[in-house]
DNA sequence: TTCTGTGAACAGATTCACAGCA
DNA sequence: TGCTGTGAATCTGTTCACAGAA
């Protein structure tokens, strides 16, 4: 639909693939172990061999970073952090609100995950008055119609949906009307959304049945 | 390593793409619904716009199976959901055992999305000797070390493993010790596993971090 | 040597274009 | 006319092969 292509961009970033992108997330993990165990260079091998890929691919997708590695020694460690943080998105804190206190929603709440990488879960929110009033995460269950004044207070920007399928697009509607940006559906429904608002859907059944399906054909194939 | 593609395989079946396997379970769901909503049946066109992505797509997708539609109409909607099943693998019970009783362990184990899909949860393990005995989702938690006993009275194929990562190598290897052969991997780090075994990884963190750098993106580009 | 960087070959997935049946 | 089914074209991603710097 949007040319972007074609787009003039600073040529200080050259459009890094999705399918890259996807990857970085866990190679500045390795990265970070190799940091903590004291290591000052990395070679692709290592990586590859950390996250499960060829060390082709890991090349590839370093390519297309500013930082170079050296022959024969590999990448600077501490300099392959800062430029995957930076391109992440992880050097500036980002505020985040959850939408859905049910089992996962609390779970969610309470994983340790978010602060490290610099997520900063700012308020958890529900329209069950069973609920709201109630601590989950070290914070107090507002109604969802509190989501536009929080939003606007604390420069939220990403929203976590874990509600029941038949509530998620309303929840989405809102949280869009409130200027959020980016949302995390853990509900198993596609979710319609303006252009300039990104979407990922994580749904556990679709994964347990995308397995299913591999075991039917592995019973065969063995 | 193996050489798949070239096997001789029965002809009612013909390698279906990875990425239409992945997009079956929304299918799915939609066919369900509108099952439920007594239609009888279902034009690509209706598909496409409640999954979210182009009717083509979804006519190359179903050309996989061996339902075919009726043009001018649509496919038959029961004929959809008995195939996607069978090919899912969903038409006979798979049994599950859940390791790890963390947050995010109990929510899955109180997930109400396992039963639907015919994905029974026979035993909640852990290590820890403070919820060992207690009952999540239904269930007593047992010890780790129990897991061989259960997988083979209980026939258990699927494991998931929440637990952290440092945890999850060895829990993962235990699993596949104990017979299992498809693992749904919740703890941030590659696991590795004989050619035999299926694992699929969910991140919240890297989710989080690919929101993130579109959120990165999309200021510059808005 | 060892390990990076990248063009070229290849493989897979999506989109297009259109023929054809109800 | 509406909607399926599919070859062809395109796009995206992965793997290969190898040149070249430390």
């Amino acid at each position: 639909m949007t040319q972007r292509a074609m787009t003039a961009r600073p040529m200080t970033e050259r459009a890094i693939p999705p399918a890259t992108v996807a990857r970085l997330p866990s190679y500045r993990r390795v990265l970070m172990d190799a940091a903590d165990a004291g290591q000052r260079t990395i070679a692709s091998g290592a990586i590859a061999e950390a996250v499960g890929v060829h060390p082709d691919q890991v090349r590839k997708d370093l390519s297309h970073l500013a930082t170079r590695g050296t022959r024969g020694v590999g990448y600077d460690v501490r300099a392959l952090i800062a430029e995957t943080s930076s391109i992440l998105g992880l050097d500036e804190e980002r505020t985040v609100v959850l939408v859905g206190v049910g089992n996962l929603g609390r779970a969610l709440a309470a994983y340790e995950g978010f602060a490290p990488q610099g997520f900063r879960l700012v308020a958890v929110l529900d329209v069950d008055d069973a609920v709201i009033g109630s601590e989950v995460g070290g914070l107090r269950v507002a109604h969802l119609d509190t989501l536009p004044q929080v939003a606007r207070r604390e420069q939220v920007e990403m929203g976590v949906v874990a509600v029941p399928g038949p509530a998620a697009q309303a929840v989405v509607d809102t949280m869009v009307a409130a200027g959020l940006r980016t949302v995390l559906n853990f509900a198993p429904v596609h979710v319609r959304v303006p252009d300039d608002v990104a979407v990922r859907r994580v749904d556990l059944s679709t994964e347990l049945q995308m397995l299913s399906f591999l075991r039917s054909r592995m019973r065969r194939d063995g």
